[in-house]
DNA sequence: GCTTAATTTGAATGTTCATTCAAACTGGCG
DNA sequence: CGCCAGTTTGAATGAACATTCAAATTAAGC
């Protein structure tokens, strides 16, 4: 009965990455050809449309950006020092060759106009990421301060995903997120790292590490 | 000799209108033939290209940002206070059914991949904004202070242009706002309305309204 | 009102787009 | 081994794309 011979997560990642820095009506099929290796006739049997592979690669990349988001807010000595490391995380992409902002946050200004399918999707997704933030300070915080304080958290970080462009210097932009969110502890974050899981987060393909906009 | 017989401006801004909301891969020739009423032979003898006719839409649409934010700054009783004005006209904005972000931030992270004459003007006015932020902070806070509180301005304005997506209520979106930016005299502007020029400067079309990103 | 350069027109260009499909191939299973 | 459902192939499809151009039309200057 012959199986599929392509990895299918493998495809998927691989489209991201080019859906990613060329956007939904940027990327050319052909392009997703050359990327993953398929042929129209497989590629068009494992996902039916354009739209779904695009599903399928925004579905990763949320479910991964989540998973990394709770792994690393889990490991942390305390919410707040999680959150201060992932934002230090964020500001270092923004120095990188071919840093690309968030994909749920491009495909949203994108697809904002459009509608569909795939915009419902990625709002559900950003907040799912607020609401994720604010549960896990509402251990530090009652309810209503942890909503506020993770809606202005996700203001900082979609900010940062178009401030990211402008190439300013690491310390501007650090400086910057703390002038704003002066309540997280970012002595504690930037001192003491148990060093070991650092490695083991940062990996993966240049591009996509699988942390996400979270 | 023969005169054009259409109106450049106008003709511009019914394409902004039109690569705002669809961006540039987004938006077809056929669709700006539409939306201007010009056929191609006219529009490609004004303009160029579609890539020239985005380079006039940028140009226009950042001019006329500054300008409104310039008078924004200069009709209020304090640098503050016009700060905060501006601020609450762009969440005012993201209520409205055909809301669209920003025509800059969308423009920088669509074509940020893509590179060329078009990325680096945007990134150029985008910064331009910055610095005029920092130009008018600059009365009332040392330079370095001035320098950082646009900075953190200016990531609250950009991640209000896709935070405003979201469906978040008015006074949420302010909350969250005032939370970050807690430094700004929030009850004067609020409060205090001359009323007489709040109807001169909202005005024009529903979604091209000349206020832009700044 | 004639001249003439500028502008408008809209059909035509050749390319690229997403998608389809019949034919070839593959490998698990009886 | 031979069957056949599932998979791969790549050429073919027709629509949509940005752009061009020769011919028609316009109006400013004389």
């Amino acid at each position: 009965m012959a199986r599929a011979q392509f990895d299918r997560e493998q495809v998927i990642r691989d489209s991201t990455r080019l859906f990613w820095q060329q956007g939904f009506s940027g990327a050319s099929m052909a392009q997703v050809f050359k990327a993953t290796g398929l042929k129209p006739g497989s590629l068009y049997l494992a996902f039916g449309s354009k739209e779904g592979l695009y599903l399928a690669a925004l579905d990763q990349y949320a479910r991964q950006s989540q998973a990394t988001l709770r792994q690393v807010l889990d490991e942390a000595p305390c919410v707040g020092v999680g959150i201060c490391r992932q934002l230090l995380r964020m500001v270092d992409e923004c120095g990188k060759a071919d840093y690309c902002s968030c994909f749920l946050v491009k495909s949203q200004l994108e697809l904002a106009a459009g509608g569909g399918d795939l915009l419902s999707r990625v709002s559900g997704y950003l907040g799912e990421m607020e609401a994720l933030y604010a549960d896990y300070l509402g251990r530090d915080y009652p309810q209503e301060q942890a909503r506020q304080k993770a809606a202005s958290l996700m203001l900082h970080i979609f900010g940062l995903r178009v401030y990211g462009y402008l190439g300013r210097s690491r310390d501007q932009m650090v400086a910057a997120m703390q002038e704003g969110l002066a309540w997280l502890p970012w002595e504690a974050a930037s001192g003491d790292n148990d060093g070991a899981n650092e490695a083991s987060i940062m990996s993966a393909s240049p591009l996509y590490d699988g942390r996400g906009c979270g």
